[in-house]
DNA sequence: CGAAGACTTGACGGCGGTCAACATTGGTGG
DNA sequence: CCACCAATGTTGACCGCCGTCAAGTCTTCG
């Protein structure tokens, strides 16, 4: 069975249901408000929302992984985070129909497709879904929290600490086969999510490799020694968890 | 008159009720619901909140600043963002109980308080306190993301921004005059919030002193040169304006 | 007057940025 | 099948921003 089934079905039947925030939830009365208005296929490069463009959608990104980033001035963009299948494209959607920030696709994927206005209108009678919409908020300001951190942090440490949160979320949604995972990005993302070069993120993850914490090739990377990985981070296993909750 | 006077007063006379979340609003239904169960003075360095502890009450910092800071590994503190008069303590505190971070007030001042519990059921019947969550919570997310994005800036990048911020929301409450503001902060505080040392802190300050864009003396800084403030930030007077609006 | 805290200054060193050359891979068209 | 090119990653040399350490000044406060 292909992932793509999906397109297809009802929301009843989504496979990320555990991840989302736009799941209807269970029940007959709920099941009717499943919203999804189209679901789409995109591909690799897809910009699927521009800085500062009007919009009437709100995106759950249902497979695929994609970035969150501003144009910065003279060129250079900063990665404000990574998205992966189950992530929200943008909660602030909800509210505004103009954002700060673009989102591109970095590999093939698909997003579900809703209507800001029914979300808003779902927002005001489901008080589920408004506990869940402030749950998404509360964790959203976690992580960003974390990465506002990152300030004084060396960049082994950073490194470290993307790979083991991508690795954790990742491990959440299945996609983790001893250690190993699809790892689309290329060095120059992870600079400039983080704000280094692309010459020195090198360095630091051959100095990783070396060291037997991790391994990568083409498209994939491996964790190799996961506690290694947490002691350079300078994190808990408890901690990167609890950053996720929901 | 003086500012604490607000102790005796009801919230219909708040002195920044344009500024706060926790404003009642127009109308004898809507004033019936204010909500604030004390009026509480701080004195300087008193720690509002401790990271992780239990808690049942919402504040607004109505007087003083505050910060907002985690402890890190290692005794370093990261400092997450600076309060002033009219922000909220923590949104999320509307949802958990528990929070990853502490707030401590840098500066005598005071608080309101208000339940939890009331907030919460406030947030369920009042449609337009749900709105104005909404969008004091994207807000916070359009901040976060800027600092953020201080990840590749230099040291004087970030700290032109820093100054610039400070000096805008003081703008908006009325507390600058001739470009000149209280300003409690140490530079072991700016270098807390950016991830820079002390020294170098006091290196980039004393640069652009020099160079006549900044005035400082104890507790007190001076913005003599806004334009050339906003070059070295790499930022535009709309881009910092449109961070803070509702 | 003594002590603690904040700021300044100078010397030194390392982390990480910059530049250039080169290897490798994958895609495209001949 | 091969030539070509673009994108990616690797390596090495060099350097500058910023961290570190230490000494000294000034203010504030007990």
């Amino acid at each position: 069975m292909n992932l793509h089934s999906h397109m297809n079905g009802h929301c009843d039947d989504c496979p990320i249901a555990s991840l989302v925030l736009c799941h209807p939830g269970e029940g007959a009365e709920l099941r009717s408000k499943a919203l999804r208005e189209a679901y789409r296929r995109v591909h690799e490069g897809f910009v699927i929302y521009r800085q500062g463009d009007p919009c009437e959608h709100f995106f759950t990104l249902f497979d695929g992984w994609a970035i969150r980033y501003k144009n910065m001035s003279y060129g250079h963009r900063q990665i404000l985070s990574v998205l992966l299948p189950g992530d929200p494209i943008s909660l602030p959607l909800l509210r505004s129909n103009k954002l700060d920030f673009s989102v591109m696709a970095l590999t093939p994927g698909a997003l579900c497709v809703f209507s800001r206005a029914a979300m808003a209108a779902r927002l005001r009678t489901d008080p589920s879904f408004a506990g869940k919409l402030e749950a998404f908020c509360a964790r959203e300001g976690r992580v960003a929290d974390e990465r506002i951190a990152d300030l004084a942090r060396s960049a082994s440490e950073r490194i470290a600490r993307f790979i083991l949160d991508l690795f954790v979320r990742l491990r959440m949604r299945g996609m983790v086969a001893d250690g190993a995972f699809v790892f689309p990005l290329r060095q120059h993302h992870i600079g400039d999510a983080l704000g280094l070069t692309p010459i020195h993120v090198g360095r630091v993850l051959r100095q990783l490799r070396d060291d037997g914490l991790i391994e990568f090739g083409r498209n994939r990377l491996v964790v190799r020694d996961y506690q290694g990985l947490l002691k350079i981070a300078g994190a808990t296993e408890e901690a990167l968890a609890s950053l996720l909750d929901l």
